[in-house]
DNA sequence: TGACAAGTGGAGATGACCTCCATATCTTGG
DNA sequence: CCAAGATATGGAGGTCATCTCCACTTGTCA
């Protein structure tokens, strides 16, 4: 999977610079708005160089992103070992509204992408996906949480919080999701709630 | 608002045309892998005249849309006319994950509208909003479900489950997270779920 | 240090989007 | 019914972002 080549020296400080630039225009939430030649020069490269290192808008998203999963996934982790699994997840889930808050631009961008092309970004997805289904996993098995709805779900929900950051009402309307997700996920409480399921 | 001219009979068959077009590659989710001036020649017509008609895609899209809309919030409506509160929300929401389902493409081309330039639809989802928050408040009004998570998380959710629809086991999550949403919404029950608000 | 590999940058081809206007089609008053 | 004016059509062509290509520069290794 990793077995990049070496990579040149040089190769590797235009790479980084590109990144460095990429994680600038992404947080102020210009990633779209700037023509991709133009953002090659801004980071003081060429064209050709930009297109080489990635060849897509969606490539260099990825490669953002990626960075940006990992440590979301290392924060799960840490909560997870330090923290009973249902306040880790409860911890985890409003860590993501905080993170999001704290980098609407981002937010705005990989919303887009996820939106248009979602297979570029899946793999990185997937990290973050297996994280919150650790989670899960782990509160079902100490029974804080019901076993019968699927941690997809919650991924779900996440995703909405994300592409719909740009609402008015956004931090409150966000916190009020998790708080749904939350106590929807106690054991339970399935009344009013059956699927009509076809077939 | 619909001060609209009369338009004469030869342009309101085009335009007809148009959209009937247009509903057709929505569904077969080919919306955005067609250049626009192929689909004017699609339709059978030429491209100022669907220029004239709408002048991006997303104006496009927005007329589509709207109709869309509008048959959800008629349904809304006589299921609110007909069920007791909590029934109804549930109904509703069971009810758009079935539309979605059924709807796939559509679905998809919305997603990524939303995402892109959510203000463009901002107008057509709002009367969306308006049928939920109207089922929420019916719901609250009568004690069947708590009062202090705005309507507008349910959007929020609705709008993950559509975003994500093509996730591999998209029908069962989508169920499980309106399980979670309704569930949630029953009174009371917040222990383990309070944001750490900030400041 | 020389020679080969690896990488660079930017000029220009490509192709989608949209504008513009000469032409065709409706409509309406006489 | 028919002219005259208003309204709408369509597609050729301009504009502009994207991406390719290759002559040249820079790094690496013996």
């Amino acid at each position: 999977m990793t077995a990049d080549k070496p990579l040149r020296a040089d190769a590797r400080r235009k790479r980084e610079a590109l990144l460095a630039k990429a994680r600038e225009v992404f947080d102020a939430g210009e990633f779209f708005d700037l023509r991709f030649d133009d953002f090659a020069r801004l980071a003081g490269v060429g064209t050709g160089t930009l297109y080489r290192h990635f060849p897509t808008r969606e490539a260099l998203a990825e490669a953002v992103y990626h960075e940006e999963v990992a440590g979301l996934c290392d924060r799960a982790r840490r909560l997870q070992a330090t923290l009973p699994a249902a306040e880790a997840l409860a911890a985890f889930l409003r860590g993501m509204v905080d993170h999001i808050d704290a980098h609407t631009g981002l937010a705005r961008t990989l919303a887009t992408l996820m939106a248009d092309r979602s297979g570029d970004l899946a793999e990185g997805s997937r990290a973050l996906e297996q994280a919150v289904t650790d989670l899960v996993a782990a509160a079902v098995r100490d029974g804080t949480v019901r076993d019968d709805v699927d941690a997809g779900a919650v991924l779900m929900a996440l995703h909405g919080i994300g592409a719909a950051h740009d609402r008015p009402g956004w931090r409150a309307e966000a916190d009020d999701v998790i708080t749904l997700v939350l106590d929807g996920l106690r054991r339970g409480r399935t009344e009013m709630a059956q699927p009509a399921r076809r077939n």
